[in-house]
DNA sequence: GCGCATTAGTTGAAATTGCAACTAATTTAG
DNA sequence: CTAAATTAGTTGCAATTTCAACTAATGCGC
């Protein structure tokens, strides 16, 4: 279009909260997938998985899905390759017996104690670039604006 | 497992800054994307590109590509469905015949200065719940963390 | 108890994505 | 100038993701 009528309305992408909060969660993510993808063949999403399990043995796929805030069809399918891999156990609840009740099984809790010192490192080389001040401030904001994020509507 | 050899190592996911950052970019991102979506009938891809082009008119694919850290053939795709809905102009640059130089078309523009106002009262109801300076904190640290992280490696 | 609504989890199929291969144009080295 | 290397953009295809439908089990109202 011709340059006339142009300025009038403008965004700065990268301005744009939004936007960088994404770029930068992609960079990030994307830094530590690659890692957990080369040494221990495990994507985020069954990292994740294995993660709550460390903190929640026996949780159902449905209390992992709200955890995490992935879809219950892929931690469907993540458990199954879980599963194959031997990395976690699952029965079905005796009390309900469409729940299940999944844990790490002793190889993924070896797994799992190797990758979380693994993940610590990796979250104070993220940080480093922040002062123990600024660390606060910067989980207080995420925080804050998750609960705030949580209830919003456009 | 047997709980005896727990707690020797643990995660707190809800306490990771790395997995925090991405619930909360993620949530963001659903946000805005479904509404886009259901007001525009445009992808995120497609809204981000729309918005590098009210930027700089005239850039090439690959500078798209750069600008918006999106693959370049998700950003080929997603051009091709705005040429499709006339929704921007492109034609092959003089200097350099592989490029391609892209812009808003007129409608694109109405578009577009539709969304950018939009754009502007998401961020805003956002960041409601942060006061100015909190706000200017934030920005901050989302810049220093993206430097940082740009230049890491695991 | 019986029937309807809800819930946990799985699965099929379509849509989206990511990667690598490819074409065409340009640049660079010799 | 020519040949090899690089770059812009597109495309095919496999992998991943999404969504809805589905099964099986449970809860709830009456």
């Amino acid at each position: 279009m011709s340059d006339n009528n142009k300025q009038t309305v403008l965004l700065t992408l990268e301005r744009y909260l939004p936007y960088r909060l994404s770029i930068l969660s992609n960079k990030v993510s994307t830094l530590v997938a690659q890692s957990y993808k080369d040494k221990f063949a495990l994507s985020i999403t069954e990292w994740r998985i294995m993660a709550v399990l460390g903190e929640y043995p026996g949780v159902s796929a449905d209390e992992i899905s709200l955890k995490t805030q992935i879809e219950k069809s892929l931690i469907s399918r993540a458990i199954g390759q879980l599963l194959k891999r031997n990395l976690i156990d699952r029965q079905t609840s005796k009390e309900d017996k469409r729940r299940s009740e999944i844990s790490l099984s002793e190889t993924g809790y070896l797994v799992y104690s190797e990758i979380v010192p693994l993940s610590y490192e990796y979250e104070k080389q993220l940080l480093a670039c922040l002062n123990e001040e600024e660390q606060n401030q910067l989980s207080d904001l995420i925080d804050r604006l998750y609960a705030h994020a949580d209830h919003l509507k456009f």
